[in-house]
DNA sequence: GATCTTTACTTCGATCGCCGAGATATCAGG
DNA sequence: CCTGATATCTCGGCGATCGAAGTAAAGATC
């Protein structure tokens, strides 16, 4: 199982180079780019549920939309069922962006499977579904994970 | 296969909140655990090369070391082959503090990746080893990437 | 329905990290 | 040697991020 652990470390670091570069290309920051193909698959969201997902502090969040706002790719809606909260939502200019972004890496994977059975494919889909779930209930909860690390430091 | 690249978007975006927090468990930036991690399984290696796996400058390394060395987690020997580059390894205390991080990372991966038969866990490593190598190489070629940005414009 | 607590986002001040450009040292070739 | 290329570091400046405080609205309690 150790073998999958190391092949995926090695995919987050090129991900990390290969994010650095399309962002720079199109102008925008790292998160910036997340947070666009995040919402061309999830719809209108709020801003605290973005920085979630990105793994910033909403603070931040506030300064990456306004960016994005500025550039025209996304806009703030007033959520009629909680008066407090945002709606932050794609514009048309943002979506043509996002939707670039993920054909890109869309090809860029394909090309990086190869040629895989459909099962196998399948299966592999539902594997990386696990896994995000698995690492996003994690990374909330921060007590858990120091004691982990604690745990490794005696075995 | 687009559902795979959906799938692995949703992992990379939990990766960056999962690494934001186990980084800041340990006192140091995501990209220097990224760095420890590496230098566990790929030994001694050259600023510049840490640089391009990271997706940051080589200016940028230089002070991601700095902190590391400071905190007795590298070293960096000079290379007998070429004085002018330098070799970054780990001390013990380094080794052990990216032995603890990889075995965290290790297990969250086990439990995300639950209870696949093995002939499909070794696929799924055959397809991540590709995909982190194609990623790695089209991070470097700028022009490639913005000529397919382009493209996708333009479909 | 008045008050209190919680939740959601933003603003502000300050810090930290990153980048680009220039400097230094070394290598490789003619 | 001398030149051009390579590897790293230093420095100055900019931009992003954070923590904490501020504003506003929803929900709970009595």
């Amino acid at each position: 199982m150790s073998e999958i652990a190391v092949r995926l470390k090695d995919v987050l670091a090129a991900s990390d180079a290969y994010r650095q570069t399309v962002a720079r290309l199109v102008g925008l920051g790292v998160p910036e780019t997340t947070i666009l193909v995040h919402l061309l698959h999830a719809g209108p969201r709020r801003p605290s549920t973005l920085a979630r997902r990105v793994g910033v502090t909403p603070a931040s969040v506030t300064a990456q939309l306004d960016r994005l706002e500025l550039a025209g790719h996304v806009v703030r809606r007033s959520n009629p069922r909680d008066r407090r909260s945002v709606l932050v939502d794609l514009t048309d200019q943002g979506r043509d962006l996002a939707g670039r972004l993920f054909a890109l890496f869309d090809r860029d994977v394909a090309t990086g499977v190869g040629d895989a059975d459909p099962a196998t494919t399948a299966e592999l889909g539902r594997i990386l579904e696990h896994l995000s779930r698995r690492l996003d209930e994690r990374a909330r909860d921060t007590h858990a994970i120091a004691a982990d690390l604690e745990e490794s430091g005696r075995r």
